[in-house]
RNA sequence: UCCCGAGUAGCUCAAUCGGCAGAGCGGGUGGCUGUUAACCACUAGGUUGCAGGUUCGAGUCCUGCCUCGGGAGCCA
């Protein structure tokens, strides 16, 4: 009986307008229904859209009606009928079902239609992707993605892909997963930037996109221990060129997603206003500028280090969009950044403040292209300098000023999505405690 | 790793001073032709995270452990 439609052109929830008047067939999840005696309202999910059928005993006879009755949530169905507008339908469209086939029936369904706590949740993550607002935010993540990718081919830029696999840090040791490879020992890569630093000595523009690992015992809102990150790199582009290539990568992230979602962001309650104003250029303030922000606003910070989660609320609430801070002290970044020629005590790097303080999104710089001194940076970051000798031929052959940055995906859909905590802007997130499902 | 907080029905939560373990949702049965997380009536459903301890009596107090949540550091 499947057979006859399983690989047939099916008619889509998000295209119901388009069938108005018409008899159609649609494929899906029961979501919810509501009987009321010898009248039903079936509402029919397929993953594009929900939509309201309404099944009268006196149209379909008994034993038609009878499915209905048996029908329990999340159970698969085909439901016929004619498409019509109608003001007391959410969504403004409803189906006058004809016909309901029950593929399988759900029994039990754990997710309920009332509310449930974020471990409950979360260890049913997998039927969890079900519900209206996780698809809206997936939804989002994906157009997200999609405008990433088409920012970069749309300039030219190469996509390479960096290995997962490595043989050693490109930053601290502590917060790598280890893995045994054959008889020696892997690392699960945190940046997939070195590489492209090589590939950008070999094609100009280049960009990776992927997972990215980080063993850090981290238990807060931003972290996951497996992220996706873009990390484009540019031969022959200085920290300037970075953080314009950075400000309107995320100019034309917001503009697509606000043309595309609107339906989606009324589904999350997100207040669209707060992304309207997301426009190039952003403001670009020097370290020193931060740090003084903070000492106006009372903070404990101490100058010199690095900016605290709280921190960099202070910082981006000063603005109305994205704020990229520049050239903190060399001291605390890592070992391939440039320093400032103008001021050696500081890197010529930039990280990108989201704002309504969702914290960094984007750090990036320019890569230090002088052999002496990157060896000299090896050494006084007790790095072995054995692992990096293909690091350092990129050095001796041709080496050319080059810059790029790495954007957080996760952190960029929680900030578009107005969420509170990362773990729902991937599909099945990977936390320091959850692995599963 | 450190600092807080929470574990009670399938789920979300109550349970006053230490004194009969309860409600809504979900499940089951019946009713209802315009419902909007439908509603109404009835009904089943419990090793109160685990192991000890105090007490006439522990969901409640004490000790240890486990799990989860929030935050810090670090980072995207």
């Amino acid at each position: 009986m499947l057979s006859s439609y399983i690989n047939r052109e099916k008619v889509y929830v998000e295209d119901i307008a388009k069938y108005e008047g018409q008899k159609i067939t649609l494929y899906g999840w029961l979501y919810n229904k509501r009987l009321k005696g010898k009248l039903a309202f079936l509402l029919l999910r397929d993953g594009t859209g929900i939509i309201q059928c309404v099944m009268s005993v006196a149209d379909v006879g008994e034993a038609i009606f009878q499915r209905a009755e048996e029908v329990t949530q999340e159970s698969s169905i085909v439901i016929t009928g004619q498409v019509r507008a109608d003001q007391r339908a959410p969504g403004g469209y409803e189906i006058l079902a004809e016909d309901l086939q029950i593929v399988h029936l759900a029994k039990d369904y754990p997710i309920t239609p009332k509310e449930h706590g974020t471990t409950f949740l979360m260890d049913h993550r997998h039927l969890w992707l079900r519900s209206r607002k996780q698809n809206a935010i997936l939804r989002i993540r994906h157009t997200i993605i999609q405008s990433i990718r088409d920012f970069f081919d749309q300039q030219k830029f190469v996509l390479i892909d960096a290995p997962i696999f490595t043989p050693a840090a490109c930053e601290g040791t502590t917060t790598l997963f280890e893995t045994d490879y054959f008889d020696t020992k892997a690392y699960l890569t945190q940046s997939g930037q070195l590489y492209m630093e090589a590939a950008a000595m070999a094609f100009g523009k280049v960009y990776c996109f992927g997972p990215t690992f980080r063993a850090e015992k981290s238990k807060t809102r931003r972290h996951l221990t497996e992220f996706w990150m873009v990390e484009p790199e540019v031969a022959y582009m200085d920290l300037n060129g970075a953080m314009e290539l950075a400000e309107n990568l995320v100019a034309y992230i917001v503009e697509r997603v606000l043309d595309k979602h609107q339906e989606q962001f009324k589904v999350i309650e997100r207040d669209t206003s707060k992304l309207e104003t997301i426009k190039t250029p952003f403001p670009r303030i020097h370290y020193d500028e931060a740090a003084k922000i903070l000492k106006e606003a009372g903070s404990e910070f101490v100058y010199g280090d690095d900016f605290g989660g709280g921190d960099e609320t202070i910082i981006s609430n000063q603005f109305d969009r994205p704020v990229m801070v520049h050239r903190y002290p060399a001291e605390v970044k890592a070992f391939y950044m440039k320093n400032d020629p103008e001021d050696q005590s500081r890197a010529l790097c930039v990280d990108m403040l989201a704002p309504e303080g969702y914290g960094e999104i984007i750090g990036g710089g320019q890569r230090e292209d002088d052999y002496d001194t990157l060896i000299e940076k090896i050494k006084k970051h007790n790095l072995p300098q054995s692992a990096f000798e293909w690091y350092l031929d990129l050095r001796r052959y041709g080496s050319v000023p080059h810059a790029g940055f790495g954007l957080g995906i996760e952190r960029t859909v929680a900030w578009i999505c107005g969420l509170h905590h990362v773990r729902e802007t991937i599909p099945f997130p990977r936390l320091m405690h959850r692995l599963y499902p």
